[in-house]
DNA sequence: AACTAAATTGTCATCGATGTCATTTTAAAT
DNA sequence: ATTTAAAATGACATCGATGACAATTTAGTT
């Protein structure tokens, strides 16, 4: 394994030199940078990351924190942030977090210590726990919020516009015909489930059309098993909505289970649509018309915004919200023949 | 930030003192390393990584190569990973890998080499093949194989015993009281579609039934879409086997839709079993009935052994060989009355 | 009390990089 | 040709830890 030195050495100029020519340095000739960088590959010289850290004080891999890593959307956000990390030669360490955990502090501390990271990523809905972030801000780390409740002025956040694509999903609904429209719901205590909910009725109104009954507006808490014993509880009536607006993707599956119990054929009698776009989506059958979030625009926008931040530190021209663009999937479960693609 | 010298200082002992302390040598006093210890509490101490691997030529963390981190079986082996490396207080640094990139030794090597990780886990099927066994033995990697189709001297396997499984599983669907029971197979290339399928013989050598006939064992890839596909043509016959045996559980959810499709009552008219027991399992209706991989025990058994590898180094007490009990799980898609958990 | 071996602790160099500041080289200006 | 400023390079200390080996303390023996 190559040093600096034995690069030095058979390049006949000081270790610095060659640090220079590793780090850019301007004050290089650009002869000796040529020579140098012709001796780096004939090596194969690699440098020594502990060695260059120790120095620099800097760690240099991305750290993510799961709540749940089996969770469709966590497991397609991390997927995201793979490549994107990739793509950004750097690479990210992930971590399981819970500040139900009662030592969730140290444990923090740790992993942010020792796991050889400079920057954390947090995720709905670990993002809006509020001594998390207090905890975060004293400690000065240095991370951005995907999709948080609660903005903040010490906290970048990236995401996308939930109640418009909600909105967005509906007219869709609206548009191909339906009217009779249901919504399941998520977890009260998820800002998504409000933003979604409203961004269903939005559409209503902007059609002029009647909002729709309470009955067919339930709640749920984005899991598989609860909103299929919802679904199946909505759709035990005689004035069966035509459509259903799933706050997930998760308990659109659900609904289409519910659906298939009683005997009805999607999207032939009842349309269903989620909202994600998670692997699950795309595991059952029918196929689920959805929203897909824009995970790797998220996972790339996150890191130039990391490394951004920690050149700027303190600077003020650190842009605080960032809203990507998201996309809406037609797929099987809405539309006898899908225009969009798998 | 305390550093080891800080600790010193304030107890009164040089640093070298301190380290022995911090890496449990015998030669100090009680009364000293008790002195010590306290201090290094009161400070908040804790050492430097990057110094401590700097000089220890080491890196600490675990990393683990995946090909397609939105599979359910590599979801759920990562998501065991992170558990169990945080009771072991290590670190999970995670890279996308495909050996179809052209450039993967490159990519491989900074992985290696930058990402700070001291051992390597490899997951079916990668781990199978022959160029990046070579170079990892070249390079002499500490790393061990999951579920490796082909045993090798020079490489730890860590794997469940993947044909008495299935023979478990089909034995159960025999005794109760299935005697039409179709596989769909899993992909070719791949080991243990081979074990599944030869499992699924013997349980029928075993109760001496007859071999299911040809056209109910079919062959598909373990994904969704092509389950789909193969399970619609393999139920498009007058002659419907009562129950389906399929190589992985969203194969299993495949045969689930297609079944549905054909408005067969699942478990009633028809039960369906699956393999891994991965999200998919109870994110569709009817749950799965499935065998759950060792997913933690698996990853526990990695850190141990890739631990004590390191440390052995090349000596020869170390078992090549690890298989790990699995467990089979009942649920509804093959049982009125599951007796299983969730 | 003196001696010795064992137990404990300390000194200093080192890992591989970069920062500071001094030194040398180069090129432009007189 | 000499001076001078700028450009390029190098010497050495340093980051925070551990290893080799030296020095000291402790306790046991005679």
């Amino acid at each position: 394994m190559a040093t600096i030195y034995d690069v030095a050495k058979k390049a006949e100029v000081s270790s610095k030199t060659v640090s220079r020519v590793i780090n850019g340095d301007s004050k290089v000739k650009e002869s000796t940078r040529e020579l140098v960088l012709e001796i780096m590959r004939q090596l194969d010289y690699r440098p020594n990351q502990q060695a260059r850290q120790l120095r620099l004080g800097g760690k240099s891999g991305i750290g993510l924190l799961l709540e749940d890593p089996d969770s469709g959307y966590q497991t397609r956000f991390q997927s995201a942030m793979l490549h994107a990390a990739m793509e950004a030669g750097r690479y990210l360490s992930v971590e399981l977090f819970t500040h139900l955990q009662d030592n969730w502090k140290t444990h923090l501390s740790r992993f942010i210590k020792d796991s050889n990271i400079s920057d954390l990523i947090l995720l709905p809905t670990q993002c809006d726990f509020g001594p998390l972030r207090d905890f975060l801000r004293e400690n000065n780390v240095n991370c951005v919020l995907i999709s948080p409740t609660h903005l903040d002025n010490d906290f970048v956040s990236i995401a996308m516009d939930e109640r418009l694509a909600a909105r967005e999903i509906t007219e869709y609904l609206i548009n191909i015909g339906h009217r009779k429209i249901a919504h399941i719901s998520g977890h009260p205590d998820h800002a998504a489930s409000l933003l979604r909910r409203q961004g269903f009725y939005e559409a209503f109104e902007k059609h002029n059309l009647p909002r729709p009954r309470d009955e067919y507006v339930v709640q749920s808490d984005f899991q598989f098993k609860t909103g299929l014993k919802i679904a199946e509880e909505l759709l035990n009536t005689d004035d069966l909505p035509t459509a259903i607006f799933a706050c997930n993707d998760e308990t659109a599956a659900a609904a289409c289970s519910a659906a298939h119990k009683r005997g009805l054929r999607i999207p032939e009698d009842m349309a269903i649509v989620g909202f994600d776009d998670v692997y699950l989506a795309t595991a059952i059958w029918p196929s689920l018309t959805t929203v897909r979030q824009p995970y790797l625009e998220m996972a790339r926008r996150s890191i130039s915004v990391l490394a951004h931040m920690r050149e700027k530190s303190s600077e003020s021209d650190v842009q605080l919200r960032h809203v990507l663009p998201y996309s809406i999937i037609e797929r099987e479960s809405s539309s006898l023949s899908p225009k969009g693609e798998i």
